[in-house]
DNA sequence: AATTTATTGCGTAAAATTTACAGAATCAAA
DNA sequence: TTTGATTCTGTAAATTTTACGCAATAAATT
């Protein structure tokens, strides 16, 4: 969606491709240097921040749109997606007074447009190591930021509720299913999944005994490789175990911390 | 909705009132004597089963419209109702063809119909004693049965799906969340609520065990009085202390059984 | 080549929790 | 008063979780 022509044509014409009144968005959380942090992007024409989310298109499933979307908004794919919670309270999404007033939008919009509609947003997560993600600009949004979960501004419509939801989701999803396909490399250290399980959970684990947790699970294989760490004893490397976490997240796991 | 008039407008008129492609569907899961049920209604044009659900209306909240949906069906109100899942991948709700075919329906439908479009369902649940239940008619829907969980037959669409959701989640939740206040008198006894962990769990926990487990949470209040059960032993009543009780379902709990 | 420093990795004792189970108390009917 | 079925409490054993000391390791420095 870039040319002038494309972009009129979705305002004008979308509602026949996408489902009106449901949007998805992402809560897509940010995992680095022991930093919890949520994607941002500042909304063209509403003048606010807000999570990033877009419209299902008529022959995609949820999961689908879900991956396009957060495709198009981070470059990301492949990611541990995660729908946690439907969200229908805030009823207005844009009005006409805020779309006129902003310049840099292409067209004026008919009163009855669809997307001046009530929306109903499917909330899903994804939790990704920050540093390798690279945003792309969209018509809607013009700026994004990693916002420190700790000091979240106001943001539009419901998402603040969203984010607050999503976090407590994960947290309770960390002790049930398997996280970290997505955040580690294909290969880890003991030391590097231990500290994801910190950050996630915002407190300290036990150095020597969240490895026996971890591997009781039977979802990790140890490899016969080390990573070379500087001056300091070499780590032994990781990997999940396709077949057996496959299993886990059919079926969950139990963790205690 | 009774007379003809008011179907024929909610037919012809009700994208105006109801938002299109969105419909609440409840998995109403029923205990009673140790099993449990789930709620299944026949579709009068489709002649199949399949989950009660409804629209949502343009200016209700998705929790007013699940519970305004579940009064309608049910006859039941202030339930402990949850959302659980948002599914979308049945493409399909309703054909014209399915329609057409139906003698009992009253007008024909027009190509464009806004029943005819594709859907995206909010699924909730909810436990209900269903000995207690009186299940009220309407006009798409003319039986109804308690079906046993282990024998759920074929359903419309991805309802199928949605139960065996909505069962998982109760497992899951169970031991996050307290679950049995709308289930149980108000007054109830200790293997009353006892019985009702092991039917949802579907597994037996120790009898002498359970008590303290279920008492350390601090959501219950051992009452002053006994109930009288025949030629054995007068159990205590107990009832659930309402100020934690609220504390637990936002802050979650932990169980472990 | 030995020493130093920072980190990984393992084992084990103590503490806490969960599980298993026995027996006393209670009620009403016979 | 006896009987039969059920509630309720306590406690020892088993298991799990927690706490923590120390050996092993890697590379840079002496």
């Amino acid at each position: 969606m870039k040319t002038e022509e494309e972009v009129e044509d979705f305002i004008l014409n979308g509602h026949k491709h996408y489902l009106r009144h449901i949007t998805i968005d992402c809560a897509i959380i940010g995992y680095h240097d022991q930093q919890l942090k949520i994607l941002l992007v500042k909304w063209k024409h509403l003048n606010g921040w807000g999570l990033p989310g877009g419209f299902i298109m008529n022959e995609e499933t949820l999961n689908e749109a879900a991956n396009r979307i957060l495709m198009e908004k981070t470059s990301l794919s492949d990611l541990f997606l995660q729908q946690f919670y439907t969200f229908g309270d805030s009823f207005f999404r844009l009005s006409k007074k805020d779309w006129d007033k902003d310049q840099r939008l292409l067209i004026p919009i008919p009163e009855d447009n669809w997307l001046l509609e009530r929306t109903i947003s499917i909330g899903y997560y994804a939790v990704v190591d920050f540093e390798k993600v690279s945003i792309s600009p969209d018509i809607f949004y013009d700026e994004y930021q990693w916002c420190d979960i700790q000091s979240i501004p106001e943001l539009l419509f419901d998402h603040n509720e969203m984010v607050e939801k999503a976090i407590q989701t994960i947290r309770l999803q960390i002790y049930h299913q398997p996280i970290g396909y997505n955040l580690l490399s294909e290969k880890f250290t003991l030391p590097e999944i231990h500290v994801l399980y910190e950050t996630i959970l915002g407190k300290q684990l036990d150095r020597r005994n969240f490895p026996k947790k971890l591997m009781s699970l039977g979802i990790l294989k140890k490899l016969d490789e080390q990573r070379s760490i500087g001056p300091h004893r070499s780590p032994f490397l990781y990997e999940f175990d396709k077949e057996n976490y496959e299993k886990a997240l059919m079926e969950g796991i139990a963790l205690a911390f």
